[in-house]
RNA sequence: GUGGCCAUGGUGAAGCGGUUAACACUUACGACUGUGACUCGUACAUUCGAGGGUUCAAUCCCCUCUGGCCACCCCA
């Protein structure tokens, strides 16, 4: 048996590629035009980082981690999310010296074991964004239309936003002390899978899919009441200018995140085609992280979007190049000439195709066709000698003689 | 970590105890010795995930392993 992929690493194929080139150069013009720059950061950081970052006691960082002790005995992992290491750099190079004010963006590969399934992979990638330096919910406001204006760029408008706000250090607490006396009062028509919640993650119990668990929790306090005032607040302005810049929203106080640095506004694109990986990008707001990591105490808020999961969503639709010209050749002789006239030609940006070893001009013109060729051209000795050849238009047939030069050619495909 | 389903060629797949292992797509070449698409012809799995077992005989039955998918958990 020969050497397979690690479990839940995937190649992406030629034939997927071009949809992942669609996806990623649409979030680079859509961030680019919001003013975001990129940042490029390791895929390997000090295992610390995210332990202190994402939460200790969080799924991800208690089993989902990549995690090994490397030739100089320091604990290193793959990066199972990007703020981490985006807000690391952040603070490493004291990039908020310069400007508090940094819209950063980053792409690509993120690791975590788990157990695969559709739209969930251990190798993954995302594409994030963050803003730090602004407390003002403006910048809340712009991420989220940033986001839904890349989801109306490349063409899906199914992903529908949800937020919420999660409170912050000072009114959390309480509402969590709430729930769980709320949750404890009911545990006997809860699931054994929320039970277990209670203790560990009593939020989540809000978005159990068991029939009795929803109907146990139908009542439960909402955070969104037990908000602070400055907090309170905060959302409140969130949604303003939500709506007043024409967002659609809708407001999930069943939300939950799974990292530990959210605080404040949390929101989710969700989609109902994806099974149960029904968030396509997510994120929220940071306010505590950089001084938690050591940085200044400024506040942050981003997303990030899985790949995989928009791929999905865009479907089977290719995404290819054809090419403008195929040249079919008689002879070796005539090869050499459509060499040399293609190497002019791909000078000047034309996508020019040609056969290399000799194919009968019928397989030729298969390929020319299979490759989608706007125009085909037949190169024998007569073309040669005359410099003059017909330039055959594959989707009606039509042709068009020309001479074989680079400014007749530009002419003709133009 | 838990559960369910499934493993036949490059792909989608039929076959379910003895077959030349269907059919379709793809690919290659050809049907005009210089023109694609449509049509037609020819070729393309000594082999049915791997290893054992049952049987005169196994792709079809049994066991083990490996892999994949989907769901739970969790998450982008």
């Amino acid at each position: 048996m020969a050497i397979t992929a690690i479990k839940g690493f995937n190649d992406i194929l030629p034939a997927e590629s071009g949809r992942w080139q669609h996806i990623e150069q649409a979030a680079r013009r859509v961030f680019e035009l919001n003013g975001f720059s990129e940042i490029r950061v390791p895929i390997m950081e000090k295992t610390d980082l995210f332990c202190r970052s994402i939460g200790d006691a969080t799924d991800i960082v208690e089993k989902e981690m990549y995690s090994f002790v490397d030739k100089g005995e320091n604990s290193v992992t793959l990066r199972p999310e990007g703020t981490a290491g985006v807000m690391r750099a952040f603070i490493e190079h004291k990039l908020y010296a310069q400007d508090p004010v940094a819209k950063l963006y980053y792409l690509g590969p993120m690791f975590r074991y788990e157990r695969p399934q559709k739209g969930r992979y251990r190798q993954f990638h995302q594409i994030g964004a963050e803003i730090t330096g602004v407390h003002d919910p403006l910048a809340d406001a712009q991420v989220l239309n940033m986001l839904v204006q890349f989801f109306r760029e490349i063409g899906l408008d199914e992903p529908q936003l949800q937020v919420n706000s999660l409170g912050c250090p000072e009114c959390r607490p309480a509402y969590r002390a709430a729930l769980i006396e709320f949750l404890e009062k009911r545990v006997d028509a809860l699931c054994e899978d929320c039970r277990r919640r209670l203790s560990t993650n009593p939020l989540r119990a809000l978005d159990c899919k068991v029939p009795g668990c929803i109907e146990a929790t139908a009542g439960a306090p909402s955070v969104l009441d037990s908000l602070c005032t400055g907090c309170d607040e905060h959302f409140s302005g969130v949604k303003r200018y939500l709506e007043l810049t024409g967002t659609s929203y809708s407001i999930n106080p069943r939300m939950v995140r799974g990292l530990d640095y959210y605080t404040r506004t949390t929101f989710e694109m969700v989609t109902t085609l994806l099974g149960s990986q029904s968030a396509v990008a997510a994120g929220g707001r940071y306010d505590g992280l950089i001084s938690q990591l050591g940085g200044p105490a400024i506040p942050g808020i981003g997303f990030a979007m899985g790949v995989e999961r928009v791929a999905l969503l865009l479907g089977e639709k290719a995404f290819t190049r054809p090419p403008d010209l195929f040249m079919a050749t008689l002879g070796s002789g005539e090869r050499a000439f459509a060499f040399n006239l293609m190497h002019k030609l791909l000078q000047k940006g034309i996508r020019v195709e040609m056969d290399y070893e000799g194919k009968s001009l019928k397989s030729q013109m298969r390929r020319a066709d299979k490759l989608g060729a706007r125009y085909c051209a037949v190169i024998g000795e007569s073309e040669v000698a005359s410099g003059r050849a017909v330039f055959k238009r594959m989707a009606d047939g039509g042709q068009v003689e020309a001479a074989m030069e680079v400014s007749e050619v530009l002419e003709i495909l133009s």
